[in-house]
DNA sequence: CGGCTTGGCGAACACTGTTCGCCGAACCGG
DNA sequence: CCGGTTCGGCGAACAGTGTTCGCCAAGCCG
């Protein structure tokens, strides 16, 4: 439960960086460590200077992208008139801009070993505070958000589909 | 949108169950072609005798599959008395008995090409029965199913929350 | 100045999906 | 019964993946 991310060197950084722009440009296929290596300018090999493995690059993608994440829900909800509007909104809007990113860190188990410690906790207190306090209302919204995101980006549903509708119906009265 | 999947060798069904016996247990790393085809007794060239690529052989699990989980959800609904409560405790179970088949099936596009006409809709007729046709509330259900699904795969949820509590929750008035 | 650390590198390994040419057996028409 | 075709195996090989190894040049520091 430790929770802690090793500080890295700057080209460290910078290769988490460039990392994320391949992620989100090209998709997981796209991010290989030779194509990584190239874009800042140096060999495969060598990232192993720098990060364990590609895990841990991808872990610290994951630490950036999901406080990114936490701090749009947090400015949604904050102040806003109806929250859980405002959150489903930023939900989306986050995932529909950062698809790749989206899918990296909530398609799979978080590497919580590799994570700072309290950022897992803090992008679920928006939603939380959005239901007013109810873990189990706050789990069911968050399925339900995180359902309708993923069922997007893959494509599930019909091609004419009102999904704003859809949000509508499974945000009503939660 | 012909939808048409290529009638298969026996040998071709035979690869197709031991795909699927392999993605079951091992989950999609253990799904390679050198270790199928070695499942079946032949090497990982002889594969392409019958299957014209892993694209492929994944569809013909995937069609499998679906027509399964539509089996499963349609029996569940099939005159209950609470058709929705059904069709979450039948949608739950099937993820959490086939959970790397769940994902192959509804964790990426669906191939749509290479599936049997009309098994998407027949999937999607039991939910849409159960909430008496209204098309947004069987996405807004379908989407908090499927998010409550991935989310507990994927371990997301703390260790000790209440999901029967969030499902409670999340189909309560649909 | 000498030695240690830092961060590059090429070569290589085991693995992946896939293609190629070969080849034996089975089948089938003349 | 013989000859040709098809079927379904096979080994070798290729490009691509993550990763490890040993080497080595440059910089830093006592």
């Amino acid at each position: 439960m430790a929770s802690s991310a090793p500080e890295l060197t700057a080209r460290g950084r910078q290769l988490v960086a460039a990392a994320r722009d391949l992620l989100e440009e090209g998709g997981p296929e796209a991010l290989t460590m030779r194509t990584l290596a190239a874009r800042v300018g140096i060999r495969a090999p060598s990232i192993y200077k720098h990060l364990r493995d590609k895990e841990e690059l991808e872990a610290a993608v994951v630490a950036d992208g999901l406080g990114e994440f936490a701090d749009a829900c947090e400015a949604a909800v904050d102040g806003a008139g109806d929250p859980l509007a405002a959150f489903g909104v930023a939900y989306r809007g986050f995932a529909r801009a950062h698809p790749h990113l989206y899918r990296l860190i909530n398609d799979r188990p978080l590497p919580r070993d590799r994570l700072p410690a309290g950022l897992e906790a803090r992008a679920a207190a928006p939603l939380l505070a959005a239901v007013g306090g109810d873990p189990d209302r706050a789990r069911a919204t968050w399925a339900f958000a995180h359902g309708m995101v993923m069922l997007e980006l893959t494509d599930r549903f019909p091609a004419g589909a009102d999904l704003d509708a859809a949000w509508r119906v499974g945000l009503a009265g939660r």
